[in-house]
DNA sequence: CAAGTTAAATCACGGCCTGAAGTAAGCCTC
DNA sequence: GAGGCTTACTTCAGGCCGTGATTTAACTTG
């Protein structure tokens, strides 16, 4: 039942302001009269409009183009100094905060491993402020101008109530389980309200990075993808229609926990037979056996070393590899009915180049003809640092959808009142 | 991305229709103060919009009832017989057509079996025409009246691009890919056409009776859930905030042909340890050894049977479907996250109430902690027979949508003038 | 420098929702 | 049983909105 609420004129507007700015933001440098043929919207209304976006300090001008024999056309963009955005990725290992302009262009960053105190939260919510305010300092940023924090967190991120506070959704009341790293219903948004004004958005790491691959990377363009993430663990981000698909409390996605053998090993996740204890980059090194005792990014680059030198067990093995994850692929594309399947993650992005062939001919081996003859599968192109990347987007994405309104930290009474 | 489209003043209009009309019809009598409390549209717009809709006789009034001191409230109703709506179910052995009345009660229907001539293109779409004819002409039904025809095949049904013809969404353009009964590439929307002027809507069985079960039965309020067809095939309907999930080209869903064992037992569909191949009722008959002269249903039932007399054979097979369909509904739960599961399907109705408590326990045990506890496993209330009914909620979907809009066939020019 | 051409701004118009003021229709009390 | 009270609904002015025709701006060409 799609209980669709009520609109009023203003709503009208703020939407087709959220198309203008949005096609400025992604088509970039456009005329108005471009606009409007893109757009649909009449010669009057965008006048109205890039006006106001104009006033506001969102769009600028930038140059003009000749239009032979006519008045030359003036280009707009959206101004990437109106605001900023932060990125904060929790990794396995380290935090990193990152600012971003609206261009998303990398403006300053920090990193903080995370060895020592592990995935303690208190720990990890001191060196995200401390991050931020680095970042932000270190810049000199008025901290006004920040549209929002995104947040990538391994684990499921069930979102607050948003109406609760509207104008910070998904933030303030997120709550994350992350099993891997040991938190149970950690009311994150709630601790880092209490160190920050900023507008908060918390999401899980690999809707994160699914996000940027959409918006960015090899998923550009497709409305309908699944962005399948091969790391120590395996996850996915379904794209539906263009936004991630959260399902009822947002952990839909969770790949790796998919059966590919009824009642076979045993899983991380105490279940049995799951994909990821089969191609999960921690299953694969304690599978190929040597080298335990480095990390599992030297032990995965060396079982991919001796496989590349004809080691028939290593081969063996990343052919097993290839099947299982075409198999598990073909599951995907069987229900999801996908345009594109991309192939992301550090494990994905490093054993890819050599399975992709194999991942392919397994996948169009095990599903349906239809489906799989829709869908291309392809290997990410943004590496696992997109996790900040696709943080900011969270904020960004509100940015665009609200038609560039921007809270204000400190001041929302203000702004309620206007 | 999410290319919202411009919108206009008229958009508004008709949305806040929509939402009158769509509240109206799943609550149900209510007076226009509870209208605008429950939509949050102002008194002033529900008396203008609903006076259109009486106007247009698309809602009634119906009595009225005492309010404690004050002027009595009128009560409001959707007027059933304002427009018809006709469901087709294309199944495996006939084809069953019904007409309703706009509270979906059933006036007229029409069973043709389909034995002799297959599925034979020509003679199904004779059928369907000849059933359309019948379930009119015995009500004495005017054809200007009909809403709109539903029809559920058995297979992908992809839609047609409606902005060839916005008169008739995905009707005239439908291509069905039906692998079971030998349809490939069938252009049923166009052979149709030409035997009928009546707005068409086609989709896949499978999904005609997930949205029946949605409306009207197990899935009642729920935004996300997975409706899970066991019948001699598998199949599944997902339901995405509200609406069937269709994917790239309306594919998505076969969770018949996910795999439970990579590499198993051969499927029907040509790869190996499919779901189907497992649990399908065609795959049991025939593991099953016995009966296999007579048909698919009476040999499910002899199984259940024998189960039931504790024949350990039988048992043992029912309980390995229940494992098998439960560690597959656990992937379900890991991907899609929904707030329920239906089993639905005349095989899943058939020994659903026996497996039931076993399948809940395969799921709980194979799916992980967090998303299986926000999940219900239900048995569907509707029975296959539904399927008609929910092809004729396609029509209806459309009707709501649009605010009440009425496909006037013949007289499309004389619209497009107004 | 005038005519032609294209881009953008302006503005009257009809449509929309809101919210306040007005009206209808029943009850209760004196 | 008359006036007052309560609640439901209707009407209407006011403020926005997008459209599309008209006007103004800016540049090229002959």
């Amino acid at each position: 039942m799609v209980e669709r609420s009520k609109q009023t004129v203003r709503d009208l507007r703020r939407g087709n302001r959220s198309v203008l700015l949005r096609h400025l933001y992604f088509e970039g440098r456009l005329s108005r009269h471009e606009l409007g043929r893109d757009t649909g919207l009449s010669g009057g209304t965008i006048s109205n409009v890039v006006g106001e976006l104009i006033a506001d300090g969102l769009v600028e001008e930038a140059g003009s183009v000749d239009s032979d024999g006519g008045r030359p056309r003036v280009l707009l963009q959206v101004a990437a100094d109106r605001g900023f955005l932060i990125g904060v990725d929790v990794g396995e290992t380290q935090v990193r905060v990152a600012l971003f302009d609206l261009a998303l262009t990398e403006l300053a960053a920090s990193d903080h491993p995370l060895s020592d105190h592990g995935h303690d939260v208190g720990h990890v919510v001191q060196l995200i402020l401390d991050g931020l305010a680095e970042v932000l300092d270190s810049t000199g940023t008025d901290r006004d101008r920040v549209l929002g924090v995104g947040i990538g967190v391994p684990g499921i991120v069930e979102q607050g109530d948003p109406a609760a506070d509207p104008t910070d959704p998904g933030g303030i009341g997120a709550v994350v389980h992350g099993q891997t790293i040991d938190w149970d219903a950690v009311p994150l948004g709630r601790l880092l309200r209490a160190g920050t004004d900023l507008p908060l958005h918390i999401d899980n790491g690999a809707k994160t990075l699914g996000q940027a691959e959409m918006w960015f990377g090899a998923g550009r363009g497709a409305g309908n993808a699944v962005v399948a993430l091969f790391g120590s663990g395996v996850g996915a981000c379904v794209i539906a229609n263009g936004v991630p698909y959260r399902g009822a409390t947002s952990s839909a996605g969770e790949w790796g926990h998919t059966k590919v053998h009824v009642g076979g090993r045993l899983c991380r996740c105490g279940s049995r037979g799951c994909l990821e204890a089969y191609v999960g980059a921690e299953a694969l090194v304690e599978r190929w056996g040597e080298a335990s005792d480095s990390s599992e990014k030297a032990g995965l680059a060396a079982l991919l070393a001796a496989a590349e030198a004809d080691d028939p067990v290593a081969d063996a093995l990343l052919c097993e590899t290839a099947e299982y994850l075409g198999a598990s692929i073909a599951d995907l594309i069987n229900l999801f009915n996908p345009e594109r399947i991309v192939i992301g993650g550090w494990a994905g992005l490093l054993l890819g180049p050599r399975l992709l062939p194999a991942i392919r001919a397994a996948a169009r081996s095990y599903a349906l003809r239809f489906p799989c003859e829709q869908t291309s599968i392809e290997l990410g192109l943004l590496g696992p640092d997109a996790v900040t990347v696709g943080a900011a987007t969270l904020p960004l994405a509100r940015f665009l959808d609200s038609g560039g309104d921007v809270p204000e930290p400190g001041r929302r009474e203000a702004r309620a009142l206007r």
